[in-house]
DNA sequence: TGACTTAAGTGAACAACTGTTGGTTATCGG
DNA sequence: CCGATAACCAACAGTTGTTCACTTAAGTCA
């Protein structure tokens, strides 16, 4: 299973490129918190075992586990964001906005739900995780609430700005127990995921359920849940 | 920290006693599990450590480390269930009944925040956690699907099972993502529980929010998110 | 070509942990 | 005093993160 196992003796890195080995040990490090079963008891010797090197010649491009697994996380945290923002760059409503941000974080939590939980998980020791305000997801926690406030804004009457943040928060958090429980419990008979995404918001906006979906980016994720680890 | 430190050497349980160890080895479990940065680290000899025994004693009380740690997940779940069916039991309409369920819910999971996420919290090698069929909450999940049809039927057009599975399913994620997101993340600045619960609910209900709040028992949590963790 | 420098990576050891076992002791009840 | 119960002691083989002195080899320059 471990894509190296015997190969060779790993052949030495020339003059110069020193950091080939360090882009490896990311690699290795993100693929082993995707895979295992307990992303955090994630070991410097397995990361090593993974690449075929010393655990000592870790320690020359990190100065220690945590800094190569903050390095990684940080990595994923911004792949999410960047996701969530070029899928709603070409919105053309805000409601469309909405729809397309949270249809990204749903599609990439499933997809990388080796990834999503060590982000979100709450597993990780909390000073590893960025997103550093309020632990991970603040910035995308505001993005949400700043887009759903857009898309309802107009909407009956006008809400207070509590209002407007709670209403944020729950959107959140309807999301990431559904990517949690999607992920986690692959036994329960799932219905498909792009359904639970558009009623989902239509309870959330008001908005009718044939609005949503019509506004909702292609792509249904491949297989259902829990149906073996994608790659990195 | 550690409630034991350094009372005494233990005196040995008289003859007939050999269950008050057992006993005193699930509290400390219990206890541990519940207080744990990462639950899932669980020691044995953290738990002889905490009882005050030598770790070897536990094996006269249960064939390995994870014996025990079922065992305390098993109370867990049966007393999350009790205390959901008892909430629910003088309910005077399928609506009180739904609320009263929810609300004892999530009141137990930030309650209970340790307990709840060894429980739920996909940490815990699945093997050891009951709720045997779908992974935990299998039963407690049908309950809420059930309620929450009683509670909605005769609204609208009527719902096909499908649709009823749907929503109960969602109802659940939201509740779920609720508790998980409220507990692991105390630094965002949460609002009342209880207005998040009844407001949830209203969602999910289509029930105007004074409705669902008049039939929400008392009892708010006593203090905010991650404000500690409480004992056994 | 051959010596020199230095980056790249090792090997072995460390102390601290872990689950588990087999044999041993202390103590209580009769 | 005897036997059974309750619990312990010491050791095991296996982990882990980290350090330090060391080797190997690639590139440079005479």
């Amino acid at each position: 299973m471990s894509s190296q196992e015997w190969s060779a003796p790993r052949r030495r890195n020339p003059r110069g490129q020193g950091q080939v080995l360090k882009a490896q040990l990311v690699d290795a490090a993100a693929k082993l918190l995707a895979t295992l079963d307990q992303p955090e008891t994630l070991t410097l010797r397995q990361v090593a075992r993974e690449v075929g090197v010393a655990p000592a010649s870790i320690y020359s491009h990190f100065p220690d586990l945590s800094a190569l697994i903050q390095h990684v996380l940080r990595l994923r945290y911004e792949e999410l964001a960047r996701l969530m923002d070029e899928a709603a760059r070409p919105a053309a409503s805000p409601l469309a906005d909405l729809v397309a941000r949270c249809a990204a974080y749903v599609r990439w939590g499933v997809d990388q739900r080796g990834h999503y939980r060590t982000l979100f998980g709450g597993r990780m020791p909390a000073d590893l995780v960025p997103g550093t305000a309020h632990g991970a997801g603040a910035e995308l926690l505001g993005a949400v609430v700043a887009s759903l406030a857009a898309a309802t804004t107009g909407e009956r009457e006008r809400r207070t700005a509590d209002q407007q943040w709670q209403a944020g928060l729950m959107l959140w958090t309807a999301l990431h127990g559904l990517v949690s429980l999607y992920n986690d419990h692959g036994t329960i008979p799932w219905p498909p995921l792009d359904g639970l995404i558009t009623d989902l918001l239509s309870l959330h906006t008001g908005r009718p359920a044939a609005e949503v979906e019509a506004l909702l980016p292609q792509g249904e994720v491949a297989s259902g849940p829990a149906a073996g680890l994608r790659g990195t």
